[in-house]
DNA sequence: CCAAACAATGGGAACGTTCCCAAAAACACC
DNA sequence: GGTGTTTTTGGGAACGTTCCCATTGTTTGG
């Protein structure tokens, strides 16, 4: 069925020598006469011979691949993440194997037992909305595998995490509202499950009561983060007696939903509303008017991540610490707000 | 360093059996009595014990991994087209390895070595607006492993491909603007090497001709993708003597480049101007006016592409087919026309 | 009750590497 | 030319499975 693969064995027998030497040369290996290199290079190159990882993998115990769960794969901000983490892990020499959970907690809990089967040396994780249970992935550290949470981390677990300053990027958000004159604020906030979502709505918090204005439970609403469902809050928000004349969002495209229907309700924005987001997603600047919103360096997570994780990887399990990286957010004002 | 991993010859030593009548029992080989059957099931529950897929692919000569090389990650297209292989991927019991080209043929070049040394069963490419040279992917067929193209795919290979009508779906564009009273369509197309701009070009060509409208050169022009030129040939385009009244473009992102630009300029799309992209790209309705587009079925690209390449794994060499699967496209009309 | 048939199990090679240890070859020195 | 040292090479175990073949144990039928 399948083609004969050229193997070290395959050289060693036309040179006339072992599969020891073959070995040697091929992982370069210093104390191999230089004939005997030169011949084996060349004849390897002849036949096209291709390293077998699948033996390599097995003899060393190491898949030399990495595993990253994602929650979805629509919005740029993860396809971002990932770019910035595969770079620096194929820079060591390690492959990424991708999966998402699509935001559903059997899928993800699929996916860790794929990256288990498949042993990889470590994993990236960012949870989907729906984890309350993180026996799935607490198996990883009893079996001496390294994890890194990014965005969506896990409070529970003692394990290094890469955030952004969440509670910072809201406030830094609100008071830019406050600033410009906003006196009701309102906050559509993503599952209280998810870490980011406590910590951007403590930000929209302290904002406020920094500058003393009151935080009205009223205007304050969480939701699932399926998109469909934001025409109906933001409904309930603007026929409130009193309506809010801003909004903050959980993230950009739930701003893009909310400005899409209020536009289309003949509000003017930012004069009798203005809108915030966070991420700066792809299309932030698309939309009109263009969405103020906190940008992540998503890129940065990514390497950040990575780097923690090949860290642990290349370490004993003993030195492996919690790290808590959390990155600086930006943000970037528009024609929204 | 790493912690013992529980093996089947722990489990056959604990039960003072052989390790094949534990490896029976995990395979589900049906020669086995129900005792040992249960005894062997029970033990391996409570040690926890995960198949090591490393031993399992060396044995089997397989990685039960289908890799992908995509130009990029940036906008939703090749993400969205991941999603729909992945699905029919791991349906089947394999792994995705995915990997960027970024564009650039030497990546693509190195990509396609990780994906050998890997031993993929199968990989599925879309090529780099670089890539002029095939050496590197014709290895696979060399070596006999399955190769599928979708979307960018490359004339000089006979294999699967998985393409959408791009000259039906540019016809229909420009069609369309010519029905709605356009008599100068410019387009922005991409660059010449790619099959895909072809395609579109004769498309556009085509539509002209059938309506009996001049095909003036000065308004085709070809471009390398780069987003960030699309404002020096839409100047050039609209400092014309007579300058277009529709513009045709090989992508939505150029589109919103181009859209970008001339509402800064003060023109009114689509009375002054009209719109079209191709690929209904995120953000094509958040842009205003909303981009009239043709859209791509990317998910059932995925779906199909990853399809074709099971369908080669799991059969004879010596009966693959280069079957070339076009995929309908649909012309959305939105407000940009 | 014995041969034949069948069910259940064990032993060991194989997959393609790496790496340790020992052996052989080459070289230096007196 | 023999001894000691260094360089180069070979042999074989190991990684964790699967799978073929042989063996043992159990049942069936005459």
């Amino acid at each position: 069925m399948k083609k004969h693969q050229i193997t070290i064995i395959d050289i060693a027998r036309q040179l006339n020598i072992s599969k020891s030497t073959v070995s040697r040369v091929l992982t370069g290996h210093p104390s191999v006469s230089e004939k005997t290199r030169e011949a084996v290079l060349k004849l390897a190159n002849e036949l096209d011979y291709q390293r077998n990882m699948l033996a390599i993998n097995l003899m060393s115990s190491q898949s030399h691949t990495i595993g990253i769960i994602v929650p979805e794969f629509v919005t740029s901000f993860f396809p971002m993440v990932i770019m910035g983490a595969q770079e620096v892990a194929s820079q060591a020499g390690y492959n990424v194997l991708i999966s998402q959970s699509n935001e559903s907690y059997e899928t993800e809990v699929a996916n860790a037992k794929v990256m288990l089967d498949n042993r990889v040396d470590g994993v990236l994780v960012s949870l989907t909305r729906e984890t309350r249970n993180y026996d799935h992935l607490k198996v990883f550290q009893r079996k001496g595998i390294p994890i890194v949470f990014f965005n969506r981390v896990c409070d529970d677990m003692q394990v290094p995490k890469v955030v952004v300053d969440d509670y910072e990027g809201a406030f830094k958000a609100v008071e830019h509202l406050i600033l410009t004159g906003r006196k009701r604020i309102a906050h559509l906030g993503g599952p209280t499950s998810l870490h980011v979502s406590k910590k951007r709505l403590e930000g929209y918090k302290d904002a406020l009561r920094k500058y003393n204005q009151a935080i009205d439970p009223g205007l304050i609403l969480d939701y699932d983060l399926n998109l469909e469902k934001v025409k109906i809050y933001i409904k309930h928000l603007l026929d409130l007696p009193e309506p809010p004349d801003a909004l903050f969002t959980i993230n950009d495209p739930t701003a893009f939903e909310a400005m899409i229907f209020m536009k289309a309700k003949g509000l003017k924005i930012p004069e009798e509303i203005a809108v915030v987001g966070f991420s700066n997603n792809y299309g932030s600047t698309l939309i009109e008017p263009r969405l103020t919103t906190v940008a992540q360096p998503t890129h940065q997570i990514g390497q950040v991540a990575a780097q923690l994780l090949l860290d642990q990887i290349n370490s004993d399990a003993s030195e492996w610490k919690p790290i808590y990286r959390v990155l600086k957010t930006e943000l970037l004002v528009r024609g929204s707000s």
